[in-house]
DNA sequence: GGACTGGTTGGGAGCGCTCCCAACGACTGA
DNA sequence: TCAGTCGTTGGGAGCGCTCCCAACCAGTCC
């Protein structure tokens, strides 16, 4: 590996001051933002008038919001949000709230999704959504200082694991949540919204069962979340008696841990022929080692993921897998948040959502 | 297709009232937050001396610092962002500003790791970092007024792409920025961090024009960002007289475009033996091409990719491609953004990060 | 011993909004 | 004509902090 290094340092260029090429009302250096009272004064009326008029306008003659609105468009002026949310008490925003330790949920496509469905669905009731992170430990504190300090209406919290120490300090302090998925520890006190793990694998098991399928295994994800323990729960309750230790691989949704999973579960159990995985990942893992065992799917081994990802359709064979209701997840979750936020409701709200077996070539 | 549906509607389970199995000082329900007020009435002393507490203890003699952190403690006190925004005039938060139609982003890695470097650099400030999206002309409007109403002490843009009106409205605004990339059209007025996208295709086509290759193609990022305009120069500086609009094909980043660009590319000049793509992702799908054609790489075509990223190395044959220093480029971007911030500078800031190649299989 | 010093402490004066109540018309109905 | 009503308007009273100045309290030095 050679290096051709084209640069040794950054070069830092210094450009003309700024505010030199942009248009429209400049805000000026040192000079103050504009208030409510500049605008006021600039339109006749009284602070409480524009007030009225930054809030939608009700018990305003069309006259004077006319004036109003012309005021703020000269000035340039745009509400101070400390002074809103301290007067009004309320902030406007949600957090979406991701702690994870590794990177992988940036890199699940299901983020980018509820990231839109969140935004979108807020936006409806004039709030806007912030992503926070948090890394490590300390990473996690500091951002629990955020949350507790009132920048947010409330919180969306993604995908906790067991024990998250920010979940239980958010929920102590009284802010109002909701989660995807089961909060192991939580489920009573917090509100969740999540699909029927359980039902989900009970149905795909027994799809394979259905196809004459006798020895069926599965590879779980993390055990110490509640979709992992729950697709297991479901697994079992399908298999009954046929039920055995050997027939289960824990995985932890990685792509390496499926293809670990897999060859464990194939070496333990030489007369599988049914597979039942937790994720799509580790499914696509699985079909390549069943390939390379010389296993052919589905005659050999019947394969079904779960997630109903993009990737499962270009799979080879096309991977049969249970379809999660993100969407419909991501819009329940805001409506309960709001209804917290609201105090519509004060008691924790607990959503189930159905899923559906997508059926294609793997099984 | 076959769908088991496994329940028809959400069922909403109602749990017994919130805060019966959460530990701690518990803010019962209807009654108020804890002020710094209550916190100095506790531990007998000001406002004042909580407030020196709060923001760091200087001047507090240790007693009564220990004395006013028991009372925090006691109280599950935290302090109210909103007043504390409006009287500092400081929000302590930055956001990251995400732009984008398409998802294309959050399925980038290189995201993640942006939003990782920029939340640890911007804690070393105590800064909080809110990551913050429009997928749409409303959305991108809403957003706008999130920025410019104060939520903010500053915004970290991504990628713009040209003439992109979220970035001018905010710009004009004031709110101190620090754009990812050249923003075309803004060099001068904005400050932005971009690795030196002219230079690196200059190296990497002058690296496989040292090896002989004379027919050497390139397939380019949109040319309506810096990027895909930026490395498009270095190539045609590169070339010199060989230079010929024949051996460009643009693509957009999308792995569809990459292949596409190369049959283009394949077709309008079969004695290519050197290919410059300004991504991993389209050079990838280059190499299927190429093989499909029955050209061996790097025997008959030597190709260079951009990016180095993960599938670079996972590319068969694994990928030379050109390194570009991301983690680097982020700290910066905050390093700068806070001297704006702090208004240690008040002129636009402009840092060129050196690149480098990375010699792999493929040229 | 008195003036001076420097580290601490208390509390007044806002920050820029929203909320709410009183005041003000223009209408209505008796 | 006058009281009563209703939609509109003005502005006082905070919201919970930070900032800053004055006051205080040892020490210290002449």
């Amino acid at each position: 590996m050679i290096t051709g290094t084209m640069q040794e340092k950054p070069r830092t260029a210094v450009g003309r001051p700024g505010g030199t090429a942009v248009a429209g009302p400049v805000r000026s250096g040192p000079g103050k933002r504009p208030t409510i009272e500049d605008v006021a004064a600039l339109a006749g009326v009284s602070r409480g008038t524009v007030s009225r008029v930054l809030n939608g306008g009700v018990h305003v003659r069309p006259g004077m919001l006319a004036r109003v609105n012309e005021a703020v468009e000269t000035l340039g002026f745009s509400v101070n949000h400390a002074a809103r949310a301290l007067a009004s008490g309320r902030t406007g925003s949600v957090a979406f709230v991701i702690s994870e330790r590794d990177e992988h949920l940036f890199s699940d496509p299901n983020f980018g999704l509820f990231v839109r469905i969140f935004t979108r669905e807020l936006r409806k009731h004039g709030q806007h959504l912030l992503v926070t992170t948090a890394h490590d430990y300390e990473e996690e504190a500091f951002l629990g200082d955020y949350l507790t300090a009132g920048h947010v209406d409330g919180a969306l919290f993604a995908l906790p694991y067991e024990g998250e120490a920010l979940l239980d300090r958010v929920a102590r302090s009284g802010l109002p949540l909701v989660v995807q998925g089961r909060p192991i520890g939580h489920e009573e006190e917090l509100s969740w919204v999540a699909p029927d793990e359980e039902a989900s694998a009970f149905e795909a098991v027994r799809y394979l069962l259905r196809q004459g399928r006798r020895r069926v295994g599965t590879i779980t994800g993390p055990l110490n979340t509640s979709s992992g323990r729950g697709r297991l729960a479901g697994y079992r309750r399908a298999l009954g008696d046929a039920y055995s230790r050997s027939l289960v691989a824990e995985g932890d949704w990685s792509a390496r841990s499926g293809l670990l999973a897999a060859r464990k579960l194939l070496s333990r159990a030489p007369d599988l022929d049914g597979l039942f995985v937790h994720s799509d990942l580790m499914a696509l893992q699985a079909l390549t080692v069943l390939r390379e065992a010389g296993r052919r799917v589905p005659e050999d081994v019947a394969v079904v993921g779960f997630d109903d990802s993009v990737a499962a359709t270009m799979a080879d064979p096309p991977l049969t897998t249970v379809h999660q209701p993100l969407e419909r997840s991501a819009v329940e979750s805001v409506r309960v948040l709001n209804e917290l936020i609201s105090g519509a409701t004060s008691v924790p709200q607990h959503v189930v959502l159905a899923t559906r077996l997508v059926r294609r070539r793997s099984a």
